[in-house]
DNA sequence: CGTAAGATTTACT
DNA sequence: GTAAATCTTACGA
């Protein structure tokens, strides 16, 4: 079943949670199951980077649908997100943590050669920890997404078909006007999972 | 041009 | 629990 993309990232998001992701990078292939994302709105989102405009940065999510939009963060690492919605509208959703299913493996000498990985749970728990795990980097910032397993794109994204028991909640690290991290309940997650990251709110 | 803050992770007290 | 690492963007002088 392909993914509708052309929407808000309000309506795609709790449509990636349960989904796969496969990736290629390298000639290696790891396959995850989206259990944590977060939507981001652009221009109507103070919590978007594309909130002020468009820049070098975030040019990609005001692009096409079905583009990866990679960033650096503080330097060290890289949050993968998917662009969605129509161009102009800078709307994407942010994949914030998944559970390795194949090629585990190769995730792990990932992990290991950026930093310390202790338990499978940490593959790719986290932002971070899931650009590395499925070996995306800056340079991947603006490729495009197929959505075939054996297809001939580096990503592709495929959606679990069933029902999945989500929760939606206040965004990690983000928080609205008065320091209210509920403001924008953007983040979804599938229940129960552990492979979700924990809660953190925002620096007020 | 200089400074502050950020969609984070890791290590140390 | 708290701090440090480290780079891009935004904003004030």
């Amino acid at each position: 079943m392909n993914l509708d993309l052309s929407g808000t990232a309000l309506d795609v998001a709790p449509r990636l949670l349960g989904g796969v992701l496969i990736s290629r990078v390298g000639g290696l292939s790891v396959r995850v199951r989206i259990v944590e994302v977060e939507a981001y709105l652009g221009a109507h989102d103070p919590g978007s980077h594309a909130y002020r405009g468009r820049t070098a940065r975030n040019a990609v999510m005001f692009g096409p649908a079905g583009h990866l939009y990679v960033y650096r963060h503080l330097g060290l690492h890289h949050c993968i997100n998917v662009v969605c919605g129509q161009p102009g509208t800078a709307t994407a959703v942010l994949l914030r943590a998944a559970e390795v299913i194949d090629g585990e493996k190769v995730a792990w000498q990932r992990r290991q050669a950026a930093g310390v990985c202790r338990t499978p749970r940490d593959l790719a728990r986290g932002p971070g920890r899931l650009a590395v795990a499925l070996g995306l980097t800056g340079e991947h910032d603006g490729v495009a997404i197929g959505f075939e397993v054996d297809g001939p794109e580096l990503v592709a994204l495929r959606s679990g078909g069933g029902a999945v028991p989500v929760v939606r909640g206040g965004r990690v690290g983000v928080n609205g006007p008065g320091g209210d991290s509920q403001r924008y309940p953007w983040r979804y997650h599938l229940a129960g999972d552990p492979h979700v990251s924990a809660f953190r709110a925002g620096k007020v």
